[in-house]
DNA sequence: CATTTACCCTACATTTTTTATAGAGTTTAT
DNA sequence: ATAAACTCTATAAAAAATGTAGGGTAAATG
């Protein structure tokens, strides 16, 4: 299951989206249509900045915008950064690879092979839906 | 990411799966071989039991062991069992639904509609996979 | 039929993660 | 100059995951 911070993100991306007619939208503005804490979805946006998918600019009539077409922001993006590994365990994870203490020896673990299945199978699916699918669905 | 639960249950499983020529094998055993606290194991295993998956004999010369064959026993099935929904968001899960709290209209949201269309792929690809597979691979 | 072995059940404790909250500081547009 | 809005760090409450403790119950064997 996701995060609130990861669905959080996805609604205020959604919303971005659906507001790219405006150069800026406020943060407050995404909080109350989701009534979301001010302060917490200021945390999530930050990161979504970071990794360069949106943008924001300050001062009065300042806000957030997004910089990415929404074709180019797949889910598996959004969950990476909010929530982490797509992977089901660490031992099969990309970027936040670990050993299983209990695992003597990797290369003969059937688990860790057949997650290597699943994995590349769901960040497929992950990566071929993106910000664009749930827009047209709005 | 799966919990640990889920790990050792899918451990659990390899190892009875491994050993099904024998006619049951100890908790003690399992609990060893992949270093989990008897106590935490035997809780799983119980639930496997209660699930149809595993049997168990009491008294001297007892303990578990599988009823199910292997090919029948999708990963999607102890997922479901020990971690809950495989579904992203409750709004979008078949066993465990729950509407958002934020969501005016569901029927109306597009990460809603996207997530299903996520869930069923998944679903779909945890439930190809079988303990068939891991064990092939062991 | 006693004894050992192992399963069954409930409750609690610890640790980690998630979900926020608070408040001060910085930048920018008007 | 001032107000509006973003940035940053630290802290705290709540929830979930993980693990412990200990007694009770059932069954196989001799």
């Amino acid at each position: 299951m996701l995060s609130k911070k990861t669905k959080y993100a996805f609604h205020a991306l959604t919303y971005l989206g659906k507001h790219r007619d405006q150069k800026t939208v406020l943060i407050q503005d995404i909080a109350e249509e989701y009534g979301i804490s001010h302060k917490f979805l200021e945390n999530i946006l930050l990161e979504l900045k970071k990794a360069g998918i949106l943008g924001s600019k300050k001062g009065k009539g300042g806000g957030y915008y997004l910089i990415k077409d929404p074709a180019d922001v797949p889910l598996s993006k959004v969950i990476r950064l909010l929530d982490g590994p797509i992977a089901l365990l660490p031992c099969v994870s990309i970027n936040y690879y670990e050993p299983c203490v209990e695992c003597k020896d990797e290369a003969k673990c059937g688990l860790n092979k057949v997650l290597i299945q699943v994995r590349d199978e769901m960040l497929n699916v992950l990566t071929n839906k993106s910000l664009s699918d749930i827009l047209d669905k709005e």
